[in-house]
DNA sequence: GCCGTTTTCGGCCCGACTGTTTTCAGTCG
């Protein structure tokens, strides 16, 4: 039984004690061990077998007995037990945006209505509002979240919340009287995928900004709309919620509204020990009632005796404690980003040509460069054969004559066929300055054979970077079924590098893998796999991800000067 | 059910909005 699978158990335990009204908090320790497992780089059943789970926060006595029996029988009694008590399908209902546990089971105890589709039926039939404490409005609004659920795509990639970001903040800026306009919540935390967008600003005269807001052209639908605070729904169904407070209280606002909601909670509990109560809009001491507001969020840490934590680590895990021993590391920034090493030209299936990839790579402020085109085997993408290879090289020179102040490296994205193999020989290969393999196709083998077929590529002395370890694309692909603990070990004994691709639809690998990797040494790179030009800036989203793994300068290696990287890649320290 | 530079027992984050209410319950983030 995998992480994922624990946690799915845990949260519906923690659903059906809803349903049953039970204690909030032990309620919550469900909610928060799921969330905090969620989090986790490490598989449980390896804890288990060492039996170090009441290492992972919010697992006590009782859960970790709980997630034992399920690791070593598949199976667990107690929420056996605990789901019969219900009839099948009530928890779908609380999948619908304003049904909470009380709701449904009036919902299940009056009307008998178990299922979404049942729901429909009976709002439809005026039975709903005829509940105590309905009404027709509550209904309506209940059959409104239910359509939308259905046609709602759930959680979107990363990449395309900031498009439609960008889009409401060239609108929202022009409204008079507004400042500060931020994205915040999981966005600003660079989670890979966000579930709604949280924006956050400050007015003097709130009121004005949200009924511009609210009346913006995209708005397809007003979920709630109060005095300070807003939700809409815009394209796809996606909900956008802003929030405005006086600008004096801007740092708590920005700390609050970008969560997670389990830092925060930790960072309420310590507060609260400390006599001290917070809120979006500051701090209040307990005793006397007096409150204190924020312009920075780094001076709202400071008051409650932490170092400042980056926004992308702020997930509940062991944070706030390294926080407070002053431990939490300088994690990389854009800025150290040196150079690119994985990005397609004109020659296989890139819009632009050699020249001018380099000359952006150039602009940005990089070093070096690396063109990598596809091998032949990517037919699709017009992979490179031998002698096109061969003119590529002398292409390179070429431009190595005509451009200087950007070192230009030749290198090649091979593609491991499905047994393992290179589609492009050794002796060409070793010509190369650096060469990247990745997998394209049979990625539906199983774990076995993928796992051995990425191993064998590791082990070639002639591959220097593992590209896409995982080969997700979301949200349409889900990445490999890998053994990535045994790809790490791999990768550490033979120093080849593995890629944290910055595509905001790859992020692959993902910031959990990328935890682990640093943590056991393995040698990590971020690159763009740029196919254009402008892929180029999104490096942005890899270093984000790569900070969501605590990953500092020192642990990218293309942070690094090239006669380093180089030096690291040709060493014979190597063992393959 | 978890957890501890005030506690191994007694606490457990905080506020906004909505709808159906005569003062608040339910839900959300």
């Amino acid at each position: 039984m995998n992480n994922k699978q624990i946690v799915k158990v845990l949260e519906d335990i923690a659903d059906f004690l809803e349903l049953k009204g039970e204690n909030v908090f032990k309620i919550r320790a469900y909610q928060k061990a799921a969330r905090s497992i969620e989090q986790s780089s490490v598989e449980l059943e390896q804890l288990v077998n060492e039996d170090r789970l009441k290492e992972v926060s919010g697992v006590g006595e009782a859960i970790a007995k709980k997630i034992t029996e399920l690791v070593t029988t598949g199976k667990l009694e107690y929420f056996e037990k605990l789901k019969a008590e219900f009839p099948p399908g009530i928890s779908t209902l609380l999948e619908i945006p304003g049904i909470g546990p009380k709701t449904a089971m009036l919902l299940s105890n009056e009307l008998g209505i178990n299922s979404i589709e049942e729901l429909e039926k009976a709002i439809l039939e005026g039975k709903v509002a005829q509940l105590p404490r309905m009404g027709e409005k509550t209904a309506e609004n209940i059959l409104r979240h239910l359509q939308a659920v259905r046609h709602k795509d759930q959680r979107i990639p990363l990449g395309d919340a900031v498009n439609v970001v960008d889009g409401i903040f060239t609108r929202l800026r022009v409204i008079p009287g507004v400042k500060n306009l931020t994205p915040a919540g999981s966005l600003r935390r660079f989670k890979e995928t966000v579930g709604d967008i949280d924006l956050i600003g400050t007015a003097d005269n709130a009121e004005t900004v949200i009924d511009s807001f609210v009346s913006l052209p995209m708005v397809r639908e007003v979920l709630a709309r109060g005095l300070t605070k807003a939700s809409v729904i815009v394209t796809r169904g996606l909900q956008v919620d802003l929030r405005i407070v006086e600008h004096e209280a801007f740092g708590s606002l920005l700390q609050h509204f970008t969560g997670s909601k389990q830092h925060n909670i930790d960072l309420r509990e310590r507060a609260r020990r400390q006599g001290l109560s917070l809120s979006e809009y500051g701090i209040t001491d307990i005793d006397t009632g007096k409150m204190e507001t924020f312009l920075s969020e780094v001076a709202f840490y400071k008051r409650l005796g932490l170092q400042y934590i980056p926004p992308e680590i702020r997930e509940g895990t062991d944070e706030i404690e390294k926080a407070a021993h002053g431990t939490i590391p300088r994690l990389v920034e854009i800025s150290d980003i040196k150079g690119e090493l994985h990005v397609h030209s004109d020659w296989s299936d890139g819009r632009d040509t050699i020249e001018s990839m380099v000359t952006e790579a150039k602009d940005h402020g990089y070093e070096y460069i690396c063109i990598s085109d596809h091998s032949v085997g990517r037919g699709i993408a017009r992979g490179l054969n031998h002698e096109r290879l061969e003119q590529q090289i002398q292409e390179i020179n070429r431009i190595k004559q005509r451009i200087d102040g950007i070192q230009i490296l030749t290198g090649m994205e091979v593609d491991i066929r499905a047994d393992g193999s290179l589609d492009m020989p050794d002796e060409i290969l070793e010509r190369l300055d650096i060469v990247t393999a990745s997998i394209h196709s049979g990625m539906e083998q199983t774990q076995e054979k993928i796992t051995a077929r990425i191993i064998k590529a590791l082990e070639n002395p002639n591959i220097d970077i593992l590209a896409h370890p995982t080969g997700r694309l979301m949200p349409k692909r889900e990445a490999m079924d890998i053994d990535m603990e045994a790809v790490f070990q791999t990768a550490l004994r033979t120093g080849t590098v593995l890629e944290i691709n910055a595509m905001p639809d790859r992020l692959d690998l993902k910031d959990t893998y990328i935890y682990r990797a640093r943590q056991l040494g393995v040698a990590l790179v971020i690159n763009t796999d740029s196919h254009t030009t402008e892929h180029l800036s999104l490096i942005r989203f890899g270093v984000g991800t790569a900070r969501r793994g605590w990953c500092e300068a020192k642990d990218i290696l293309n942070t690094r000067p090239l006669h380093e990287i180089m030096k690291y890649i040709k060493s014979k320290g190597r063992q393959r």
